[in-house]
DNA sequence: ACCTGAACACCGTTCAAGT
DNA sequence: ACCTGAACACCGTTCAAGT
C-alpha cells in the first residue's frame, strides 16, 4: 500500500504502482499511535512510515486535526455491539458499558480523543448508542429518564476510561494516591485515611455500574 | 512583577528591581490559558507576556509539563469546599459534586488537564475529597462502599466536565447531535430518534447526580 | 545566582514545481 | 491528478556567555 522506499520520485505514480489512500493513511496512523502514543503521531513520521513525502498526505486528509478525528471514527466503527436483546435490561446496560469501555481500552493512547470527540463524532458514535437506548426503554423509563440514564452512564465510562488511560505527556508522574495520602497530615484527611486503610482499592468499573444501574431502576 | 519591557538586559537583576518568580509565572500562564486556550500557552508567548527572555522561565520551572501541572495545582487549591457538615448526606454529596464541577468550569480551557492530572495531582486534590468521604461515611456506608461511591461520582464529574468543555483543537467541529441524528437512516436508530424527539435535551448534571445518589443509598 | 541569546532539533502547512 | 521539496513560521530545550 506504500510507494517504494528505495526510489521515491515526484510525479503522478505510474498506473499499477501502489498508491496512497486515505485508508492506508488512517491504518498507518492508528498503528503509529497504538505503538508510540499520540505525541508520536507527526505528519513527518507518518509519512516516513508510508515511505512518502510528508506533503503527499495532504492530498488525502485536509490537516492533522482531521486525521485524528478520522482515527476516532475508525475506532468507533470497531466497537463490538452486544447482542441487542439478550437478558434483563440491567445486564444489557452493563454489557453495553463494558463494550464501550473496551473501545477505549483497545487504543489506550487515543482515549483522550475518543472521549472528547465522542459527542461531535461520527455516525458510528450514534449508532453505537442505539442498543443502550433500547435497553433503557425496555426498562420502562420515560424518554426524559432514558436520556438522563444514558448520559450518566456515558459520562461515567468517559471518566473511568480517562482515569485508567496512560498519562498524557503533560501529566506529572505522580506518586500513587496511597503514598501521597500516607504522607499527609492525618488531621487534614481523617476520613480518607481511615477508609483507605480499610479498603485500599475499590471495585472499580463494575462497582460504578452497580451504583448507576441501581440508581436508574 | 515583570522586568521592564523597554530595556531588557542580560545579567542578574539589580536588587530592588522586580524579579521573576514561580508564582508570577504560574499567574501569567493561567491568565494566558484562560484567555486564549491551552494551545496558546507557549514558553515563548508566556515569556513575552512577562517581558522576559523565554529561557528565563526555566530557572523557576523545570519544563513545560511541570508548568502545566503547576497550573492544575493552583486551580485545585482554589476549590471552594462546601460547608462540611451541613444537611443530609445526600445534599452534602451533591454540593461537593457541584463544587468540584465548578473547579473545572472556572477554567474551561484547562479541563482536560484537570481531569487527567487529578489522580496523580497534588495534595490539594486529596484534601478536596475529604468532605466527600465524610458525607459518605455519614451515610452509613462501609469503607468499600465509600470508595466505590466516591470513585463513581468523581468519574461522572470528570466525564461531564470534559463533555461540557470547549472542544480541544483536534476535535472536529461537529454538527450538534440532533442534526446528525436527523440525517441518519431511521431504521438504524429507531429508539434514539423516538426518544430524542420526545426529549431533546435531558437534565444534565443534576439528573446524573440524582441517579448516582439514589444508587449509592 | 539569575537572565540572555544563539543554536539545535523538531513541528504543521503553503506553494510552486515536477510528471 | 497526484506527489515532491523547499520554505515559512513556529515549537521546547541545551548550552555557553553575560553581569
Amino acid at each position: 500500500v506504500t510507494n517504494s522506499a528505495a526510489r521515491r520520485r515526484p510525479g503522478r505514480p505510474r498506473p499499477g504502482s501502489s498508491t496512497l489512500s486515505r485508508e492506508a493513511i488512517l491504518t498507518a496512523a492508528l498503528a503509529l499511535v497504538d505503538k508510540d502514543g499520540i505525541e508520536a503521531l507527526t505528519m513527518r513520521k507518518l509519512a516516513a512510515r508510508l515511505h512518502v513525502d510528508p506533503m503527499s498526505i495532504y492530498h488525502h486528509v485536509p490537516n492533522k486535526a482531521a486525521l485524528i478525528s478520522g482515527l476516532v471514527r475508525v475506532v468507533f466503527a470497531e466497537m463490538a455491539l452486544p447482542d441487542p436483546a439478550a437478558g434483563a435490561w440491567q445486564e444489557r446496560v452493563r454489557a453495553w458499558a463494558r463494550a464501550y469501555r473496551d473501545v477505549a481500552f483497545a487504543h489506550p493512547h487515543l482515549v483522550l480523543q475518543i472521549v472528547t470527540d465522542a459527542a461531535a463524532a461520527s455516525e458510528a458514535a450514534i449508532l453505537i448508542s442505539e442498543p443502550l437506548y433500547a435497553a433503557l426503554v425496555d426498562a420502562g423509563l420515560d424518554p426524559a429518564a432514558v436520556v438522563d440514564a444514558a448520559g450518566t452512564l456515558v459520562e461515567f465510562v468517559h471518566g473511568y476510561a480517562l482515569g485508567a488511560a496512560p498519562s498524557p505527556p503533560t501529566a506529572p508522574t505522580g506518586d500513587p494516591m496511597d503514598e501521597r495520602l500516607a504522607a499527609m497530615d492525618p488531621d487534614q484527611v481523617p476520613t480518607m485515611r481511615r477508609v483507605h486503610a480499610a479498603v485500599p482499592a475499590g471495585g472499580g468499573f463494575e462497582a460504578g455500574l452497580d451504583i448507576i444501574v441501581r440508581g436508574i431502576g
